[in-house]
Formats: structure tokens, sequence, C-alpha cells
DNA sequence: CATGAAAGTGAACACGTGTACACTTTAGAG
DNA sequence: CTCTAAAGTGTACACGTGTTCACTTTCATG
């Protein structure tokens, strides 16, 4: 899996690497591959499942619903990034894949994905701030915010380790946050279907 | 290069088809590939750029900033949405390559989706409703937009062209885009640095 | 109608690919 | 110490790959 995941950042994407490369980066011979997976289907998969597993560990232990919504957002940011940064290639990984893997990486990655707008909008239901939004509506910004942090990681995982640059991407998806976080107070989940702004 | 449209639609993506198959698809021996590209890369290339050329002539004609704001919103995403499913193969090669891809179509498509987000921040700069944002904040915003686009591009993709659930996905986004702009109402480009929501 | 460039052809090359099979080594539990 | 399952090995096969080269066909232009 270590070897997969090498080759993969180092490479285009995971269907550009064979089997047997990733036998040869692993220190072994090409046959001993299936001992471990029954398919290159399966290694991806499995590296799919191991990111998530982890993600939503780190996500639950933080507990983000306990803690108050002011400077949730700095913290939040911060909290992610630092895990990205952690996990690199395991990140860099699904990032690659997530559009351009197996079907059913791609539907692996988007259900996990899914569930963690589903925590977010179940998080966000028990802040005072949120109570006058309906449900599907809270499901629709946790979307936008979930997206803007996936994107966030992907730039993460554009510049390079040690660049520093990280702070300048960070101070931007926190000021996207808040704006969103600012729509959210003249948010009327029922209005008149007039538009308010724009 | 419709041919490798075709593959690429049909399979992960486009390092996983070879220029032999590229050939068969085309009706054409694979040495005949030499006489219109040089390289496998060269081909990639044009197709991204010529993807956006297409797309920055209609976002010009469209001439959005010409535009009463209320409404814009639903409009734009009609009109975007309208022109991706119009060119489905040529957008699903791009959201494929865009993080999988080689490092110089990597380049491409970020710089071309940079160049959408300037004219985009520029665009909005005339509208009254952004005259106390400063120029930064423009552009942090028409990020989010863009990103949010983009999005809901990769989504029409996903659900095969004839389900008619892309109702729904542009509902959202246009949902979304609202959320954004009824932030804007309330941000102050230079405030206290203090959270204001969160 | 001639001509020259553009497009397409077919054979050949050296090499990388996934997988099958029978075999050997490793290492931990009884 | 023994034995068994897991991990690793080496050989072999049929096939797909990018690229070369000299050759033929197509076809618009003068």
């Amino acid at each position: 899996m270590q070897a997969a995941l090498e080759l993969v950042a180092s490479e285009a994407n995971f269907s550009a690497i064979s089997l047997r490369r990733i036998a040869r980066q692993a220190g072994v011979v090409p046959t001993a591959f299936y001992r471990h997976f029954e398919d290159l289907d399966a290694l991806g998969l499995t590296l799919i499942e191991d990111t998530f597993r982890s993600l939503r560990q780190i996500l639950s232990d933080a507990s983000l619903s306990a803690l108050p919504l002011k400077g949730l957002v700095r913290y939040s940011v911060e909290l992610f990034a630092h895990y990205v940064r952690d996990n690199r290639l395991l990140f860099q990984f699904v990032v690659k894949e997530r559009f351009s893997g197996t079907v059913a990486m791609r539907e692996a990655i988007h259900n996990e994905i899914l569930l963690v707008t589903n925590a977010l909008a179940a998080d966000l239901a028990r802040f005072d701030e949120f109570s006058h939004i309906s449900q599907d509506d809270l499901r629709t910004i946790s979307d936008l915010v979930v997206n803007t942090v996936i994107t966030l990681s992907e730039r993460i995982l554009d510049v390079d380790p040690d660049n520093a640059e990280d702070d300048a991407l960070m101070l931007r998806a926190e000021k996207q946050l808040r704006l969103i976080f600012m729509g959210v107070g003249r948010w009327e989940s029922r209005p008149a279907d007039t538009d308010t702004t724009a």
C-alpha cells in the first residue's frame, strides 16, 4: 500500500501505474501482490477506505459541536489542514482518484464525502444560530462548506510540502467560510421565492 | 480528438488509454497519429485549450456584467449548466484531468480557471453592491463562486445525460450562490479582525 | 492536369504488461 | 521442536505498448 501511494504521488494517477511497478517499489516479486489483494482495484478501494476511516476518527475526536461557534472556523480549518499535511500521500491519492478512478472507487469516495457532509449538517443543527434553517437548507450549506474545505486540501496538496504558502491558502478558505456563515444570518429557509440580494 | 474524448469518457482517464486505442477508435492506423500530434501530451493540451477557448467565448458573449444583478444567479447557472451539457465529453475530460493529468495539463487547467476567476472579479467590481469590497476580497469571493460552479458541473457530468436530475443540482448551486451573495451584504473588507458570526 | 504537401499505411523492433503455476521460505502457535 | 498457513519466488505465456522507417494514397492548389 505504501509503495502504491508513493508511486501515485510521483506519477499522474493510479491507473497509470502497473501491478509490476508497485511490486518492484515494494521490493517484492510481482506475483507476491496476489497474496495481499485480488486486484489493483481492491488495493485502491482499501486505500480509500483507510483514508476516510482515519478522517472520520479525527473529526469525531475533535467533537466540533461541543465547541463554541465563535472561533470554530479557524480551529476547524487548522485542524483539517494539519491533518491533510500529515497524510499527504493518502489524500493525494483520493484527490486524484475522485474523478479519474474506477467507478467503484469514485462511488466509494463520493459516499464517504456524503457521510461527512451529513455529519456536518447534524453538528450545525445543534447551534442556535442555525435554528431558523430547514433541514434541507442545512445540508445545502454543509455541502458548500465541505466543498470549500475540499478545495482547500486540494490546494495544500498542490504546493510542495515545505513551502509555507499554506497560510495564505488557509486564510482564504477561512474568509470564504466566514462569508458563508454571514449569509446564514440573513438566510430565510422558507422565504417568498424572491431574491434578497441577487 | 473526438476519438480520444470518447475513450476517456468510457474509461477511467486519459493516461489509461493508449495511442493505439485512440487511433483504432479514430479508424486509423497507429502511426497516423503522429501526423497530427507529436505526443499524447500534445493531444491532451490541445483538448484543454479548446475547451477553455470555447468557454471564454460563451462567457464573454453573455456579457454578464451588463445585466442587472437581480436574477443574475439563476441566469448564470442555467447558462453554464446548459453549456456543460452541450459539451459533455470535453468537460468530462477536463474534470478528470484537473487533478490526475500530466503536470503540464494540470497547470494549463489551473491557469485557465484562474483567468475565469479574475474575469469574474472584474465583472463583480462593476456592481454597486460590491463597492465596499476590497480588490483582494473580491477575488476571494469570486474564487468561492467559481469553485461552486465547478462543483455543479462535476455533478452534472456524473449523472447520466437524460436523467433530468439536473434541476435539483442546479437549484442547490443556485441556493449556495445566493447564500454567498447574502454574506457579501454584511461583509466588511477591513473589519476589526474579530469574528462577526463564527 | 500536374505537383507537392498532408494524411494514411504496414512491417518491424524491443519492451512492459497481467496472470497461471509449482515451488521455497518465513514465522508464529501448539 | 514441529507443523501449518502466510508470504515470497521464478518461469512462462500471450498480448499490448510507443516509435522507427520507407512506402502509398488523397486531394487541394497553381
